[in-house]
Parts: structure tokens; C-alpha cells; sequence
DNA sequence: CTGGATCCTGGAGGATACTG
DNA sequence: CAGTATCCTCCAGGATCCAG
């Protein structure tokens, strides 16, 4: 660690980021973008159990961030699309990492928490 | 994208894991332990903003994922590090990823999120 | 179809006090 | 020092209705 002071001030500064990239939401919603653009309603359905408000929100704060851009058609009915600015697109190779190591060890984790909690049942029993 | 449904549900079993991963603390946690071995206090400090409570829970979390070792020495007083596991170690470079993609990239969402703001000033201006 | 506006509740998380 | 226990606040986020 180089400098407290100074490790501290980045851990502070990457807070604004850490909110937007680490939320729940917007990591679900860039897993909807790698292939491209998508509708409102493709997203919705993509994820499954977003609902229209929090979908909302998260396609807005990305847009504000300059990760998507929103193209909205003139059509009846509307038709809103959704893909990944240039921004956006250097942010995927990290996504993919936090993915990838996601569904390599996902059963690492669930593993570990069965164990811990079996053992913690366990004290518990003992406790009784 | 394969499958609908498989995409899906891929989508949902990650959720487990991004609720730990994406956490806001657990990121935080994970910067103050790269360089080895950290008391209790240590961890604290380094992040700053953080309560006891949330730090216990977090740490407690993770040690229960398999991601962090907890040591306790029995000793007056008392003393406790927190160290990656192996599975934990597995996880850095992902984690580093997003850090450094947020150090390189942090001005340029500052920047995005301004020129959002002042374009949305401006048509609230010219609603009044 | 793509949202905006409201209302409402659960739970994240801070503050504080206590303990081995 | 490293937690645990409790209380309390606040807001993320769902449900619902409305609109262009």
C-alpha cells in the first residue's frame, strides 16, 4: 500500500463508480446489451425481475453516465433502443470478468455458504 | 445470444453472486485486504466511511462465502486479520478490472454526468 | 410501447451502549 | 480490540395508475 492518506482518497474517489457499476441492476442490464441493441421491453423481459420503475432508473443514471445511449424512433406505437456507447463498450471486458468468474465459481459459493451455515446450525444446537 | 431462457437463468443464478461481489462494502473491503493480511480496526480506518456494524456484517458475509479467512489470536487484547482465501485470490483480477477501469474512465463519467445535468438544466430553464 | 407520478413498505444501515 | 445487541431512520424499490 503506497500511501494511506492517498489509498484512502481513491477508495472514496471510486465510490461514485463502485454505485453505479457495482449496482445490481445496471450489471443485469449490461448482460442484456452484449448482443446489441435492444428494445425497453426486450430488457424487462431479459431480466425477468426488474420492474418498469427500477428499469427505468438504471437505463437513465447509465445514460446520464455517458455507458448507453437511448435512440428514440417516431413511430406509433414508440420504439425506444438501447446499446452500449463507445464509453459503455470499454466497460464490457470488466463486466465479462465480474461474469465469468460468476458462473465459474458460483458453485464454489454456494458450497462454502452450505458449509458455513451447517456449521453455524450446529453451534446453535449445541447452544440448546 | 444462445437461448432465451438459458440466458435467463443464467441471469438469476448470478444474482447470488452479484449481491455479494457488487456490494458496495464488499468492493471496499476488498481494496483495503490486496496487500495481505488486516486487523479488524485496520479495515476500518482504511475505509473511513464505514460502521462497525456494516464492517462485522460484511466481513461475516464474506467469510461465509469462502472469500475471506478470519484468524482470531488469542491474545490480550485481543487480534483478528482478515485474509483472502484462495477462492477469494481467484476473484482479484476481476475485481482489479473494475478498479482500474473506474480510475481511468472516473473523469470521463464525471464529465458525461455533468453535460447530462447542464442539458437537463437547461430545458427545465425553458419550461418556466 | 415507453415511460412519468404517487403511494407505501421492508430492510439497509447509522448511532449508541454494552461485553469478553 | 473486536465485536454483539438494540433502536430508529430513511430510502431503494415494488405496485399501481396515468399519459403521449
Amino acid at each position: 500500500m503506497p500511501d494511506k492518506i492517498e489509498e484512502n482518497e481513491r477508495l472514496k474517489a471510486m465510490n461514485i463508480i463502485l454505485n453505479r457499476v457495482g449496482d445490481k441492476w445496471t450489471v443485469m442490464v449490461f448482460g442484456a446489451l452484449f448482443d446489441g441493441p435492444v428494445r425497453f421491453n426486450e430488457i424487462q423481459r431479459a431480466i425477468g425481475t426488474i420492474s418498469q420503475r427500477m428499469l427505468t432508473l438504471t437505463l437513465r443514471n447509465l445514460e446520464r453516465d455517458g455507458l448507453v445511449i437511448r435512440t428514440a424512433y417516431a413511430e406509433i406505437p414508440p420504439r425506444v433502443e438501447y446499446q452500449f456507447s463507445e464509453l459503455g463498450k470499454t466497460l464490457i471486458p470488466a463486466m465479462r470478468a465480474i461474469w465469468d468468474w460468476s458462473s465459474l465459481h458460483h458453485n464454489d459459493i454456494i458450497t462454502a455458504r452450505m458449509a458455513y451455515d451447517s456449521r453455524n446450525d450446529g453451534l446453535k444446537a449445541a447452544a440448546e
